[in-house]
DNA sequence: TTGGATCCATTTTTGGATCCCA
DNA sequence: TGGGATCCAAAAATGGATCCAA
């Protein structure tokens, strides 16, 4: 008997649900879903994110839409290390080489999924089992000025490369709050983008990830700072 | 031991594999390919075009290019009736209905895959048995300068509506060659598509198709004219 | 440390077409 | 009768991410 809600109506509703998981491990999430709680990721690296999304019921299904469609939000879990900071980037969405450069950071991609975040924070040490791990604190985030600034500026100049046919010439060390990586099954994979002069070619296939020291940055200001105060 | 040959590496290797499967049945072309034959194409219904496929070494799979690609050759099974008329309209490609209005014809997907042809005549009567079914006479077509003219007819007519943004207003009576009609999992399916303001819509995915008048005269043209001059 | 490489499940698309009722 | 509807297999894309060598 899995625990398979349906999508929450309301924000508050979400919250109640995430709120409710704090403190779980992920065994105990997976008994609750008919699950078998693989022993190491490398083979299943996505599984503590779907486990999530069936407990609090996202409905977009891979949808180029929010997890919960109704109220426009995107769940994300973010692993992060004992002293609480994520040890890992996080994938935003794949990069559609053909039309990024013309289209407005407010009709992007990236901004209709960062508007707003359910964050979980999950335990990533590799040296806890799996089993063990535990669900942390949820957040409900949408960035402020200074983020949205920062993500805008490194839109800007990474739509603009890609506009121009260099996406080539991008490298992970690009990007202040967001970078671009590959994005693919291997480094063979290919899909269509353009190159210098506007022609259809061949092209390893890209996303966008948050570095994890903007995503750092993120749990600080709502958890750490707040208490200093 | 199934017969899975390599790329042919010329027309004339090509046409002599074509050749030598002229009066086969499909009962005895499955064997070779170790594979089952259907009792109906219902539940099968691109059986046939596969098993010749492999059997003669297409090589491109679901990729966008002629099915040998070194030839620059596409693959076509014609299904005909007792008299040798084909009984079944000719699927070409699906139409992308974002950018086939700025698409020049010599461009098109449509010209890349009718420019070379090699039609394989099928019998195709629905009270002969699939495994009884005779394979025919191939034949290497290229459109002639009347043929040529008829489809940039219609292509020109048919995409001008489509970039108009009036594709719903199309029906499979257009277009004397080539005609439009769905090409879906079923009549719900939709993809991205534009209105008549240029707007993004979903809409039912279309596919160009040869009518069946069109691909007849064709093999009038090869089979039965030049016998009778 | 982290940028480049890779992994899984599931959905969507593509290429092969034939079915079937108004 | 033929236009609209539908069917399958295989490949590609998408959304979920973590791994690991330098």
């Amino acid at each position: 008997m899995p625990i398979r809600p349906e999508p929450p109506e309301s924000e508050a509703e979400l919250w109640s649900r995430a709120r409710a998981l704090a403190g779980l491990s992920l065994a105990q999430l997976a008994k609750d879903d008919d699950s078998n709680v693989p022993e190491k990721l490398l083979h299943a690296k996505g599984w503590v994110g779907q486990l999530l999304e069936r407990r609090l019921g996202a409905s977009a299904g891979s949808k180029d839409e929010p997890d919960f469609q109704l109220l426009g939000i995107e769940l994300k879990t973010l692993p992060v290390d004992r002293v609480g900071r994520p040890c890992e980037s996080t994938f935003v969405c794949t990069i559609p080489l053909l039309d990024v450069a013309v289209t407005e950071w407010s009709q992007s991609r990236v901004w209709r999924k960062l508007g707003r975040v359910l964050w979980i924070i999950v335990e990533g040490s590799r040296d806890i089992p799996v089993a063990e791990r535990r669900i942390g604190e949820p957040l409900l985030w949408s960035p402020d000025a200074d983020e949205t600034a920062l993500l805008k500026g490194d839109w800007d100049e990474l739509t603009g490369i890609i506009g121009r046919g260099d996406v080539e010439s991008i490298t992970g060390h690009l990007g202040q709050a967001m970078q671009v990586r590959p994005k693919a099954r291997d480094s063979h994979a290919r899909r269509r983008g353009l190159d210098e002069d506007g022609v259809l070619v061949e092209r390893l296939p890209r996303g966008f990830y948050l570095r994890a020291s903007f995503t750092g940055r993120i749990l600080e200001r709502a958890f750490v700072l707040p208490r200093a105060r």
